[in-house]
DNA sequence: TTTTCTATCTTAACGTATTAAATTTATGAG
DNA sequence: CTCATAAATTTAATACGTTAAGATAGAAAA
């Protein structure tokens, strides 16, 4: 990781920990959509004390930086999505792969039924099977 | 419930116990997002001997027959939507309040992504502070 | 009514997420 | 460079939501 990347973390007020950044590397570049047990097994073997606390804890504090975000395509257990750019998603319900979709071009109105509301985001979540599994499931 | 809603729901196949019948009661022009911890409680009262197990069993047939909805506006819980007609949410991140929204008037389109998946349904998810929340904040 | 079959209940286990306390570490000031 | 401090990590325990298995009860069918 680069000297920039580094001050940009410093400037956010991280402390850099070996695991911070391990953990800021394994994300980079990253359009997987990992959850919690994903980052800590690819971590484990180069962090064998690494705990899941850690991961959580600087999840958390990743997501409220804007660094990444949390997706609720699973009612289960969390997903996050280093890749920040405006996007959308697809989720198979049989394999729990997540697909990303960019932008739906129609841009979507604010309804009415929120204007006293806080609006800071929007997710549209596509479900079904992805192509993998829509063809065994066919057999 | 009346005699056609009997019949309705033996017409799917259901066995009528008593619970499911509560439960179906409960759901009946319920327009609320009830975690399953909702309807436990509900029910507890009348059925003091029902279980969680019960509320999940009983959720799941009726997910998969149709007549309610399976949110992922959460990522640590469930929650149903007894209203299947189509709608989005918001969801409110401090209190968890779902408001329901209407179909949004441009219609969708498919992405190109997903040209090759077996799509069953989207969900549009907007999320924030809902008006209690946010005036609550700014306290 | 008797039999068969399915739903329910209980209990326990599971996976995931969160918390608390003690220890260790990064950082900035001196 | 050393030290003091605040912050992060570790460990362990805990909470929560969900699921599984076996025993029981109850509904439907004959």
């Amino acid at each position: 990781m680069n000297e920039e990347k580094l001050r940009f973390y410093k400037s956010l007020g991280l402390k850099l920990t070996p695991q911070r950044l391990a953990i800021l590397e394994y994300l980079e570049n990253n359009r997987s959509h990992p959850s919690a047990e994903d980052i800590y097994n690819a971590l484990k073997p180069r962090f064998p004390s690494m705990s899941f606390a850690t991961v959580y804890n600087t999840m958390e504090v990743l997501v409220k930086k804007g660094l990444v975000k949390e997706l609720s395509v699973e009612s289960t257990r969390k997903r996050f999505d280093p890749f920040t750019h405006p996007h959308h998603h697809f989720f198979c319900k049989s394999c729990k792969k997540v697909i990303d979709v960019g932008t739906i071009k129609n841009n979507i109105k604010i309804p009415e039924e929120l204007k006293d509301c806080e609006l800071s985001e929007y997710q549209i979540i596509f479900f079904g099977l992805c192509p993998e599994c829509k063809s065994k499931s066919k057999q």
